[in-house]
DNA sequence: CCTACCGATCGGTAGG
DNA sequence: CCTACCGATCGGTAGG
């Protein structure tokens, strides 16, 4: 019926090399399974090959989490890079930098997951890479913050390291409860979530009811 | 020199049983290895024991997941349940809310990870159970915003599904970063979280300045 | 709680 | 990319 074979009419999707099939179904395995539960049978069987022939593209299963979490770091890293040097208003910038993040987490969810699960069986060498990247995020959140509050856009009481795990907290979690199909696009959800965090849940003091 | 058998002088612990010792020592190696990267064998070597002595005290590896991640839950849902009637404002409400919260990630950091990692690797009777707990928590602090909003503490126009997952980012993903040496209590990262959520980030207008 | 063991499965390799 | 295989390790059990 359906001849694998034959010239698809439906446009063909881009052309990926069987590296980027490995790593894509990698990455979906690893978040539903964890690392360690998911096994290199079950990747090739997936991809319509015999657990062996995976040798023949890939070195081994841990250069396989290796790629996929650094991949994540450096889309998170592209993200937020050129941000640092944004002419805008703190407020804004934070707005844009949830924005970002939450794009980054929604557009990957799996390799998102297996980033912020996975990273602790890294060898050495790739687990300080990945803590690295991690304190780069978190500085700069801290130094937004940090600059909001000199620009006094952001009250000058604030406690920045506590209000950058804030920040972050509200654009990591995503991953838990995040589905690309429902109400709200990523950019949504940062506009909701920087509302929220700029203007506080507390209702404004009621005009004429003093 | 150190006779292990001798009376000690310390204060003993309180006496735990065989079983709650291997509950604990399985929490820490699931939480640094995860389920299927911790072997029984690792296991009973930390408790001095051999790999099949372990099952003359529990049944097998997976009930040991069910009992962690299941005691976890218990221990988010007591510390949250008698808040539902509890008669003072929203804001109040929540700042103990976060506070418990809090408190049960950071007494419990090795189980809260293995709760948060590990879960959708239980039996299906199990997960089902997990999720149904998640659902109530999620109800819980939906429920404390639209109280809060119908009180008229906190803004109108809140979006009462974004918020909870505002606040819920704020109190899980602590797992992944307090230390119980740190700076701060459990009940002073509540305090500054939940100054920050209701008051906001942005400077109050200047008075006299306009 | 130990010894000794079970079948299954693991990541990975040799040779084609 | 396959066949056939390697040693290691897995969760778990029998019998004491």
């Amino acid at each position: 019926m359906t001849d694998p074979t034959a010239p698809s009419l439906t446009p063909t999707p881009p052309a990926r090399t069987r590296r980027e099939q490995i790593h894509e179904v990698a990455s979906r395995l690893f978040s539903q399974r964890g690392y360690h539960g998911a096994s290199m049978r079950d990747l090739a069987a997936e991809l319509g090959m015999q657990g062996g022939s995976l040798y023949a593209h890939i070195s081994g299963k841990e250069a396989l989490l290796i790629e996929i979490v650094e991949q994540a770091a450096r889309q998170f890293e592209g993200a937020l890079l050129d941000l640092g040097t944004d002419p805008r208003p703190a407020d804004e910038r934070l707005r844009e930098a949830m924005a970002r993040h939450l794009t980054v987490v929604a557009g990957n969810l799996e390799s998102a997951t297996v980033f912020f699960h996975e990273w602790k069986h890294l060898s050495p060498d790739a687990y300080a890479r990945v803590t690295a990247w991690r304190d780069t995020t978190e500085a700069f959140y801290r130094g937004l913050v940090a600059q909001g509050v000199q620009e006094g856009v952001f009250r000058a009481d604030l406690d920045v390291k506590m209000t950058a795990n804030l920040i972050l907290s509200a654009v990591n979690w995503s991953y838990t409860w995040y589905h690309p199909g429902g109400r709200l696009s990523p950019r949504e959800v940062a506009d909701r979530y920087a509302g929220l965090l700029l203007g506080g849940l507390r209702a404004p003091p009621q005009e004429g009811t003093p």
